[in-house]
Parts: C-alpha cells; structure tokens; sequence
DNA sequence: GACATATTTTCTACAATGTAGATTAAATAA
DNA sequence: TTATTTAATCTACATTGTAGAAAATATGTC
C-alpha cells in the first residue's frame, strides 16, 4: 500500500483514554473517562465495538481481568495501546497539527511557528 | 438532540482547506493543498463527495464561479465555511485538544496546561 | 443449589463517513 | 465539428460510528 491508512476520529480518542487510564483502562472506565474529559457520550455498543475494531487492526492489545475479583459481575477486559497503536495516534496528531498551524500562521503571521507567545 | 454531532476527521480537514484557501477554495486546490499540507492523498471522488456533504449539512456553502473565465473547462465550484461549520469545527478540536492536554499533564505533571516550556 | 442481583462484555443491525473509478459537463482552441 | 482542457457529478462499495438487546459470569441469599 502506498498511503497510510487513517484512524477515526473516534478512534483516536479511545486511543487517547487507553493511554491515559494505563492499568485501568477498560469498558466502563474508558466510557466515563471520554465523557468526563471530551463531553462525548457513547452508548455501551458504541464503545465495545470500536474498542473491538481498535484490537482486531492491532493498535490495541486486550486481556482478560484476574479471575478473583472481589465482586460480582463477569470479568473485565483490559485495554493497553501497541506501538502500533502509538503510531497511528501520533500521526493523525499531526496531521490535523499542521493544518491548525497553517491557519494560525495565517490568522497572526507575525507569530512563528512554535506558537508561544507569553 | 441532546448531544451535538460530531464530523469525521476528513471532514474536519477540508474545513480547515478552505476556511485557509479564503477566496480560492475549489476542488483541485482544496486537494493540493490537502496532499501539501498534511501528506493526504484523496481520489477526486472522494474529494467531491465530502464537499457535497459537507454543503448538505450546511456546514459549507457553495457558489459557482464566473462565467467569464479566461481558460476553457467547466465553471469551479467554490467553497466557503459557513458559521456553523466554524462551530463545528472549533468543538472537534476543542473535544480532541482536552484528550490530549489531559495526557501531556500525565506525562509531564510540573508543566501547567499552556504548554509552554521556553 | 436455585434464584436474584450486579457487572461487564458480546451480538445484531443500521447510519454516517471515507474512498475511488468512470462518466459527464462546459468552457476554449484548432 | 472536433479536439483539448478543466472541473464537477455519478455510482458503488468499504470503513467507521452508533445503539439496543442479549448473553456471560461473578457474588449474595434462602
């Protein structure tokens, strides 16, 4: 293949969760996590599926909780992201990047680049 | 609707085309300065189908160029983004930048969110 | 141990977005 | 009128986004 492929947007933000909630980064966790941080709201399905979707292409590995859990309820299924996975997130960052940066410098081209301006 | 739609990444790319083409945002220039800036190749089929929905979701709007062009080919299209598509806009990056400010502090604690380390 | 309860994941189905190739349209040039 | 050029539209399919219902699997209770 010539091109790289492209994560979804959503995609990308689960990505973001996994790295982020480290040792405790499954389903529910992961679903209050993007609501609380980005304000979006998935349905259970929503969230399982594209979490499945994210281990079948390889950027995220799962496994299965301990099974001595000391509650109810069927076991957990951790997330962690691959280096793949790692990869895809970076790259989609700075894509978008550019282009935001392009329209700064367009807005405020007495600026340079790195954008810091204090 | 109690929550707001979300636009794909692509879509969020070409918004961000032609809100920088200002006055020159049409098809084969949204596409190379896609491909220059962010290393996106698109087919032109799949450029123009994501404008046209683009503009179907009021998030674009469209006006056919002058007729009295000095070349020959058909008349070009051109773009503008609309508030809405503004808006739209602003809150993807917005929802993204959160998710990634939040791991740039895990990663980095004794930094504050600005950003700036120089 | 059968049954309720709790917790979490999987299944099924469909809508929206991403993608490309071929075709059509509309202008000028010969 | 026939090429040539420039640009947009059409058609079709793949991938990603989304949700509701069902299933799995643990503990607590009688």
């Amino acid at each position: 293949m010539t091109q790289e492929k492209f994560i979804g947007e959503l995609e990308q933000m689960l990505l973001l969760c996994v790295l982020q909630l480290k040792d405790d980064a499954y389903g529910s966790q992961i679903r209050s996590f993007l609501a609380d941080k980005a304000q979006r709201d998935l349905s259970i399905g929503a969230l399982y599926t594209t979490l499945e979707r994210l281990e079948q292409k390889g950027l995220l590995s799962g496994r299965l909780g301990e099974a001595t859990a000391e509650r109810g309820g069927r076991a957990k299924k951790y997330y962690s992201v691959t280096g793949e996975g790692r990869q895809a997130l970076f790259r989609s960052k700075a894509a978008l990047e550019q282009l935001w940066q392009s329209l700064a410098l367009q807005l405020a081209p007495q600026f340079d680049q790195g954008g810091c301006t204090r």
